[in-house]
DNA sequence: AATCCTTGCCTAAAGCCTTTAGGAAGTTCC
DNA sequence: GGAACTTCCTAAAGGCTTTAGGCAAGGATT
């Protein structure tokens, strides 16, 4: 009997993979073993079940994107850095649907409060010493720039943006721009 | 034997409840089968398969948020539409969080483009009339409202902005400030 | 080298979900 | 009342998840 060689380690990141490939919902322990030719049953020893698998992909996805946010927002600030944190999340998005998917996964608190996710959180504040805002209103530009990423790249990866003109890298340009622009003039409460 | 009654209607309807009572990737053709006390092979002869069911709902999802929506704007222009459009979005996705998860659920692009999902866009453009935008940026501002209210409600209900201070309400109305003002100064073209 | 022990992977089995095929009991309408 | 249609059923095959228990590989110990 040959062994596989199966590690906690090695079935997350082989179920990245598959996520890219086929989507996020369509990682499934069967998948996977298949994919290490190796018995549905044996993955049990290494992840708890399912949801744990979905899980630690998502983890791993923060991770990553964390890690490229962090090198992509070094020596840079004002609208440098706010384009480039936006473009990482886009870029990454793109090249891998699945991780960004399970990125978006629902996770307990106590995990989420353990995850990358907070160094995500924390960098997008950083962009925002670059402009002049005072708190709250820091907060709710934090809120404003995670929906605004969030929500184009969800948008545009479910095809939102692919048959009208002009075309996406346009619309990603000029919202980056007015974003700037409201940045640069936060309105005072009125 | 006496008749449950099925038809496809009744199927997708109770679908849209179940889905926002145990979430929109919880709905299978066996829970609705057992909510109606029916064998499940009894649906198939109303819904093709389980993907038609959840499309269904999606697309019934789509309608009542457009209908919402449509209410809403009647009347109202400059800053008074843009906050009841944004409203309706986010109370649907609050009150009806497995429809509103449904209405993202992607579509072929015939079934989305004959879906209630233009007339939302012919909505959020309409919205626009209201602020002296010209094409293309018009099309890049309508992008923008769809990437942070989508983007925001999708972070809300996935209990993103819960557990700390301001609250989520707060930094709503204050986005919505926001937009107002980048939309009366949208930046031209540098 | 022989033994022991831990670990990795396997077989088996139960439970739930989807989907198709074919049959029997209601319903409609002449 | 009976023909024709519709609705719902039983049966069955196939996939995914998860648990329980077993054998053998590899490393450590003597």
């Amino acid at each position: 009997m040959v062994r596989a060689g199966l590690t906690t380690d090695r079935l997350v990141r082989a179920g990245a993979e598959l996520a890219d490939e086929v989507g996020f919902d369509q990682v499934t322990a069967s998948a996977l073993a298949r994919r290490f030719d190796v018995k549905v049953a044996s993955l049990y020893s290494h992840l708890r079940n399912s949801e744990d698998l979905k899980t630690r992909i998502a983890l791993l996805a923060l991770e990553e994107l964390a890690d490229r946010a962090a090198e992509a927002l070094a020596g840079r600030s004002g609208k440098d850095a706010l384009g480039a944190f936006a473009n990482v999340y886009r870029d990454y998005a793109r090249a891998h649907p699945g991780r960004y998917a399970a990125a978006r996964h629902p996770l307990a608190p106590e995990t989420a409060a353990a995850s990358a996710g907070v160094r995500i959180a924390q960098l997008t504040r950083a962009i925002l010493r670059g402009y002049d805002l005072s708190e709250p209103d820091q907060t709710h530009a934090v809120r404003l720039l995670g929906s605004v990423f969030h929500g184009y790249v969800s948008l545009e990866t479910a095809g939102g943006f692919s048959h009208s003109a002009p075309d996406s890298q346009e619309s990603w340009t000029r919202i980056l721009d007015a974003l700037d622009s409201l940045l640069r003039n936060w309105p005072d409460h009125p």
